[in-house]
DNA sequence: ATTTAACCGAGACGGTACGTCGCGTCTTCAA
DNA sequence: TTGAAGACGCGACGTACCGTCTCGGTTAAAT
C-alpha cells in the first residue's frame, strides 16, 4: 500500500538534480561576469557541461533560469541584509548606504542594470526584484519598528519600501550616484 | 563661394532628413508594437525603406535610435503632464493616478517595461526615463510649491520625485497594480 | 530437463513478437510515406508504440530494420513477379514493362530511390535489392530458358540479370522514363 | 552605352566567387574523406571558412552543392576516361576493368556508394551520375564505333551504355566484386 | 515460493546538426 | 558623399534525432 498523498512517479528516468544545479550555477556565474543580455543558453549549457535541450526541457527562457537562480540564492548571496540594531532609521540608512555603494560601483552598475533588464522582461524575476535587493527584509524591519512603537503606527509600510527600492532603481537607470547624505535624506523623508 | 559664417559643409550629398524621420518613425512604431528587445535594426531599416548602413552611419546602437525617438516625442506623445491647479497634493495625486492607470493597463505594461529595459542598457534613455514619465515637470511643480510656500521649505525635492517615479517603476517591474488610494497614500507619505 | 536440441533459453521474459511486428510494420509504413532518409528511429518507435531501446536492442541501425522489413515482405508485397508463359523474351519484356511502369510513376519514384539510398548505405539491403525488384525470379526464369534450350546455352545469366536490373536503377537515378519500346529493346539486346 | 544583352546588374555587392570556390572545394574534400551522409553543411562551412548562411543563400541542400562540385570537376577529376584505340571491344573492356577496380577497392566503395546515395536523393546528381562514371564518353565511343562500321549499325547505343553503367552500380550496391573475366563477358554480351 | 535475469514502456541525458535570424561590416551602383 | 541594396563572417536561436542510460514494472526460468 502506498503512502497517502504519495505522487505515483511516472515512469522513465528522473530529472537530474546534478544537471539542474550545474545550470543554475553556470547561469549565475555568467550573469555576474557578462551581464544579462550577453547571457546565452548556449553559453550556460557549455559552462554547465550540459546539452542545450536539457535547459529547454525545463525552462522556457533564459529569464526563467535566472529567476530560479535568484530564488536559489545563487545570485547575490548574502548581500544587502538589513541590520536590526533597534534604531530603525539608522538601520535603513545603513542598508541604503550599503546598497548605494554597491550600485554606484562602476563594476557593479552593469550587474544591477542587468537585474532590472531581467526583471523587465520576466515576471518571475520582477516579482522578486526587491527581494534580491533586500526588500522583503526591509519590509520586516519596518513592520517590526511599527509593532514596537518606534515609529508612527500608521506608517504605510509597503509604500515606504517601494519608495526606497524604487529610488535606488530609478537612480541606477539614470546613472545618478548617491552623495554622502542621500541615504539619510531619504530615510528622514519617509520615516517621520 | 560660401556664405560668411556658414558651416564649411564638406562635399557630397547632405544627410537626408527624410531618411532620418522615417527611421525614427519606424523605430517608434516597432517599439510600440513589438517591444524593445524584439526591435531590430534590420526591422527598422525594412520598415523605414532604408538601408541598414544609413542607420549605422548615424547611430551607434538601436538604443540611441530609441533615445532620439523619445527626445523627438515620437514615443509617448503628450502623456503625463503634471497639472498645476494650485493644490500641489491634488496635482501630484492626479499625475500619479494618470501614470498608474497607464502602467497598469495590460496593453501598456509591456511598453513601459520595454522602456525600462531600454533605459537599463542605454545611458541616454536612462537619463531621460523620468522625463518621459513626467519627472522633470514633476520637479518643477514641486519646486514651485516650495517657492510659493505651499509646502515645507526644506522639502528634498529630488528625493520626492525619485521616490515617486521609482515607486511606479519598481511596482511595474513586480506587476503590482495600484489600488484606488495608492496615489494618495504616496503623496501624503512624501509631502507632509 | 530440456528437449534435445532445444536452445537452453536463458531466464527472463522472451522477446516480444508483438513489438517486433509493430516495429517492422511502422518502419514499412513510414518508409513508404516519408522515404528512407526522413525515416527515424524515434519516429518508428512512436508509430509502433514501442520504446526506442527495444529497437536498439535488436537492430544495430535503421537500415537493418528496413532490411528485415524487406525480407518479411512488408515492403513491396507481391510486386514484380516474372511470368512464365514459355516465351522467355515476352516474359522478360512483360516484367521489365511492369517494373518500368512502377518506377516511372511519379508517386513511386521517391520510393524506389529511397530503396537505392538504403541499399547504398546498408549491405543487407544492397544484397537483396535486385531480389526486391524481382531479380532472383528473373535469374530462375532465364536459367530455365537456358535449360529448356529456348535460348543460347552459354548465355551469361548473371550478367543478363545485372544488366537488366542495373539499367532500371541507373535510369531511375537519372529520372529517365521508359519509352514504349524500351523493354523490348533491352530484351533483344541481351537475349540474342 | 551598354552592350546589347548585358544584364543591368542589380545593386549591392556581387556574389563572392572566392566563397563559392571554397565551398565547392571543401564539399569535395569532405565528400571524399567522410562520405555523403557524414557530409554536413556546418562541416563544409567550417572547412571553407565561410558562414553557413552563405551556403544556404545559394544552394537549397547539400545535395545541390555536391552536384555543382561534380559539374565543376572538383570530384572525380580525370577518372574513367574511355580509351580510343580503334578496337571498341578492347576499349570498353579496359574502361570497365578500370571502373571495376576502382569500385571494388575497399577504400573507394564507400565513395561510389555515396555517389549513388547522392544521386538517389538529388535529381541534378542523378542526371550526371553516368557522366561522372564516364558514361558520356562511353556513349561517344560506341557511337563512333557504329559510325565507323566497326560494330552493328543498329546497335542500341543508349541501352548498351545503361546496361554497362547500371551493372556496375547494381553490383556495387550488392557488394559483388568483379572477377577477372567479368568485363570481357559484359562487353561480349552487349556488343555482338 | 523466492530470487533473479531479461524484457518492455517511458523518458532524461550529452551530443551533433539543422535551418533561420539578426548583427555589424563591406562592396556596388545611382543620384 | 549619401543612400538603397544586398553579400559576407559570425554568433545564437530553438528543434529534431542520435545512441545511451536510468527508472518502474512484468515475465519466466532457476533456485
Amino acid at each position: 500500500m502506498t503512502e497517502a498523498g504519495a505522487v505515483p512517479r511516472r515512469r522513465g528516468a528522473a530529472r537530474s538534480e546534478t544537471a539542474r544545479r550545474a545550470i543554475l550555477k553556470a547561469a549565475s556565474s555568467l550573469f555576474a561576469t557578462r551581464g544579462y543580455d550577453h547571457l546565452t543558453i548556449e553559453g550556460i549549457a557549455a559552462e554547465a557541461g550540459v546539452a542545450k535541450q536539457t535547459i529547454y526541457r525545463w525552462w522556457p527562457s533564459k529569464g526563467s533560469v535566472v529567476a530560479e537562480a535568484l530564488l536559489e540564492g545563487e545570485l547575490l548571496p548574502g548581500h544587502f541584509e538589513v541590520p536590526a540594531t533597534g534604531d530603525v532609521r539608522a538601520d535603513l540608512t545603513a542598508w541604503l548606504e550599503d546598497l548605494s555603494r554597491f550600485v554606484d560601483d562602476p563594476g557593479n552598475a552593469p550587474f544591477i542594470r542587468s537585474l532590472v533588464t531581467a526583471a523587465a522582461e520576466n515576471a518571475d524575476i520582477g516579482a522578486r526584484l526587491d527581494e534580491a535587493l533586500g526588500g522583503s527584509e526591509l519590509t520586516t524591519r519596518v513592520e517590526d519598528a511599527v509593532a514596537s512603537g518606534e515609529i508612527w503606527a500608521r506608517t504605510p509600510v509597503q509604500e515606504v519600501v517601494d519608495a526606497l527600492v524604487g529610488a535606488v532603481v530609478t537612480r541606477a537607470l539614470r546613472r545618478v550616484p548617491a552623495t554622502p547624505d542621500t541615504a539619510e535624506r531619504f530615510v528622514h523623508l519617509l520615516l517621520r
